[in-house]
RNA sequence: GGCGCCGUACCCAAGCGGCUAAGGGAGUGGAUUGCAAAUCCAUCAUUCAGCGGUUCGAGUCCGCUCGGCGCCUCCA
């Protein structure tokens, strides 16, 4: 099974080609944990997940690390920045720590309910201090440093490469077109490895190192922990479409500075969800978090298949009208599934017909093509109106794409119809006294009896097999 | 000012030079049902913002126009 990627460096679709036969690395910028994450956040968490399902159904041996950002996070990259971290502890007061443990709790909580696995390993900003301080005297003994105002620059200028990438060589960058410029960079582009010359109060967090008391600068994390735990050269590295021009660029300048060697063979990078009215940001205010959609009656699950309904280097439009089409259709993706299960066990892949394996074929050759899973969401669907399958291969094969789409369909039962709630003997009277009204055709008591049930929030749904129930 | 992306049916969205333009949602007609829900069958773009060009052949490549969006040190 080949796989393809588009390729952020080089800007074209390359076959995907491990360092190590067998084996491959991915680094992830993970959240920083100062504030609910929004569903726009969760879009390249979901995007990743995909991506490594996929790697591991083409029998790689995928090592998946994530950062956790709880510290150096300025508000901007400049010496007028304030510490998202900080800045959230004053407003919420409480303690930074405290507002990390929250936070990436709560993220862990939404990464969860739209079934994203966890990272094998997910490390803390705060937990690798030493391994960034190390980074700068590296950094510092190869003369790509300098320090002005108390602060350790990265010396762009040595960086001969620098933001071959982002095209940044081809670009008439306006600087300090947002932002206050830095009087003590030597280039624009310079930025910041470490601070000592905080102006911010209160500072709670900050380290001792070698040019002094300070923190570290917010790209640094992601050079050092990645080269702690995939090596100073490893295969991909994913994040959102924004981190290109800055964060991205300047991870691979000094990584590769410091290293002395190619730092990654693969960039990919996730495009935006974008509101109607232009897009999502925290700053922007207005944001909608996964809890939101849960409020609002939908399943995380819902906003999942929302994503995948979208290829992940697109921008995509949330709306409730997509978001309702996303559940009406994943929602009956699982009925069916559940319905095939009634009906059918689950053909093995080793077993399958040549029409299945070839339905499978598609669908591989499909997520296999830079993740295309509207088209595999599109597979799914086929198959289940292949009328040359059988039942059970339809649902070996759904199973089967699952393994990457992550819907979950191999747990699919009817809990959803379950009658295990506390108004269970109110409900199960009424039930029985609209059954009762209907033997005896009297409808129009049988409606009222559902109607006011509904009122209340419980559906009554008729079938062959009785009478079933359904909180909404 | 510079860099880049997009415009496909009522809505969302694949397609990246070549069979009759995927799929989902909504809608419509029919079957089933006491009625609903669910399910099943059928139907739903001679056309891909517009205009030129390249080609035997173009949503698919090139140019221009119109429209929408992102980035250029907060951002996923």
């Amino acid at each position: 099974m080949k796989v393809h990627f588009f390729n952020s460096d080089g800007r074209e679709m390359q076959e995907f080609k491990p360092i190590t036969e067998g084996k491959v690395g991915i680094y992830c910028c993970g959240p920083t944990v100062y504030n609910y994450a929004h569903i726009g956040n969760m879009r390249p968490y979901t995007f990743e997940d995909v991506l490594r399902r996929t790697l591991e159904y083409a029998g790689y041996d995928v090592t998946h690390v994530m950062n956790v950002t709880d510290v150096g996070h300025l508000t901007d990259d400049g010496d007028e920045g304030e510490d998202k971290m900080i800045k959230a502890s004053r407003e919420k007061g409480m303690s930074v720590w405290d507002i990390a443990e929250f936070f990436t709790e709560a993220f862990f909580r939404d990464t969860d309910r739209l079934n994203i696995r966890i990272p094998h390993q997910v490390c803390k900003a705060t937990e690798h201090i030493q391994e960034m301080i190390d980074l700068v005297r590296t950094l510092e003994e190869k003369g790509y440093t300098y320090t002005a105002g108390g602060n350790v620059y990265f010396d762009t200028s040595r960086f001969p490469s620098y933001g071959k990438m982002a095209g940044l060589d081809k670009q008439d960058l306006q600087h300090g077109a947002r932002t206050a410029v830095d009087e003590n960079k030597k280039n624009a582009q310079d930025f910041v490895l470490w601070f000592t010359n905080s102006k911010f109060e209160k500072q709670a967090m900050t380290w001792d190192s070698p040019w002094g008391v300070g923190y570290p600068g917010w790209h640094l994390e992601c050079s050092a922990m990645s080269s702690k735990y995939l090596g100073p050269h490893f295969d991909i590295h994913c994040g959102g479409i924004d981190h290109v021009p800055v964060h991205h660029t300047n991870e691979i300048a000094q990584s590769e500075a410091a290293n002395g060697c190619k730092w990654v063979n693969y960039w990919l990078h996730n495009e935006f969800i974008i509101m109607k009215n232009g897009k999502m940001s925290k700053s922007k205010g207005g944001f909608l978090t996964l809890q939101d959609l849960v409020d609002k009656g939908y399943d995380a699950m819902d906003y999942r298949y929302f994503l995948l309904g979208g290829h992940y280097r697109s921008q995509l439009v949330f709306s409730w009208e997509s978001l309702d089409a996303a559940r009406s259709a994943r929602e009956s993706l699982i009925r069916k599934t559940i319905q095939l299960k009634k009906s059918s066990t689950p053909a093995a892949v080793e077993s399958f017909s040549p029409e299945a394996r070839k339905v499978m074929d598609d669908f591989i050759s499909h997520i296999s093509q830079d993740l295309n899973t509207p088209r595999c969401l599109a597979d799914m669907w086929s198959t289940l109106k292949n009328s040359e399958l059988q039942d059970g291969e339809k649902l070996g094969l759904l199973l089967e794409m699952d393994k990457i789409m992550g819907f979950r369909l191999a747990e699919a039962e009817e809990t959803e119809e379950s009658p295990e709630e506390p108004l269970d003997k109110e409900i199960e009277d009424l039930i029985g006294q609209r059954q009762e009204a209907r033997k005896n055709r009297d409808f129009a008591a049988a409606d009222k009896i559902r109607d006011d049930l509904l009122a209340r929030g419980i559906q009554i749904i008729d079938s062959p097999d009785g009478v079933q129930w359904k909180k909404i």
